[in-house]
DNA sequence: TAGTAAATCGTAACTATTACGTTTTATTAA
DNA sequence: TTAATAAAACGTAATAGTTACGATTTACTA
């Protein structure tokens, strides 16, 4: 998912493009990791410092409903990142800086047939670790890329 | 894991054996499905009024530090179920009423040797859906089986 | 360029969770 | 059996993450 194709969706269903909206995009394709609200907020508050939360949550929330974005959770707060193009995939992620790597193995293929007796609506494969930079306590390594 | 070996594993770090920690350990026993502290709280008031989140929460973080609990997250809301005592396992897991299935496969058996410049410190997989219960939207079956 | 629907602001409310001083209670040992 | 003490629970407040909302501003359209 890059810019252009964010721009189109939005477009296309009604949405504008605003200067906030764009700055997040850009961060979001920028860091190519998760990212929490927190840390979108701080970010783009260099530029708009009267930005609210609202906002952030807003579009995070609009962004991944129209599949800009993709979220999970871990240790009790929302993350987000662009969203990945590939068809369907799952991720090792860093947990200290939110940095991921493809996983190109889906457990769902080595399940049978679904059990009469349980709809499955969804499934969440995922592994947690640290990077090699954040494992190095590299801290450094941990701001933003425009601030370095 | 059953209540015996609860309560030695209480007894064995020098914990204390209370009549609430009795109550909550035999709610997660009968249930056997994943539970929110709110239903806790609520399912242990009925016999303890006075009986705060704070207790609540403590004997969950207790317990799960023990391994009489196992707990994870979904819709924002972290939730506990009775530790299976199986080795490695996953579950399926019931959105709206918690009840689970266990998963015979784990894919991490599927992962080629730990990637060089990642150090894994763990992983999830669960697969989600609704029971037929729930999918019957029965209403009546998500109360605790005691008030039934 | 005016109208309007959406986005944002500023702030408050809400929910889940954690924290803490005080009181009560389970356990241990005299 | 009772006294000592360490842990648990109570009552309540604080914190963190998220959502909500009326008023204002802004992007888009006709």
């Amino acid at each position: 998912m890059d810019l252009k194709q964010a721009l189109s969706l939005l477009k296309k269903n009604g949405y504008k493009y605003t200067d906030k909206r764009e700055l997040m995009l850009n961060l979001f394709q920028k860091e190519g990791r998760y990212l929490t609200a927190k840390e979108i907020l701080d970010y783009m508050q260099a530029k708009f410092p009267g930005l609210s939360f609202d906002t952030v949550y807003r579009n995070l929330s609009l962004f991944e409903r129209l599949g800009i974005l993709e979220g999970t959770e871990w240790d009790g707060e929302r993350r987000y990142r662009i969203h990945c193009n590939k068809d369907h995939h799952h991720h090792m992620i860093c947990t200290d800086c939110g940095k991921t790597k493809l996983l190109h193995i889906c457990p769902m293929n080595g399940i049978l047939g679904e059990p009469d007796d349980f709809e499955i609506t969804g499934h969440k494969f995922e592994i947690y670790g640290l990077c090699a930079e954040c494992n190095g306590n590299n801290k450094a390594t941990k701001s933003f890329t425009s601030n370095r």
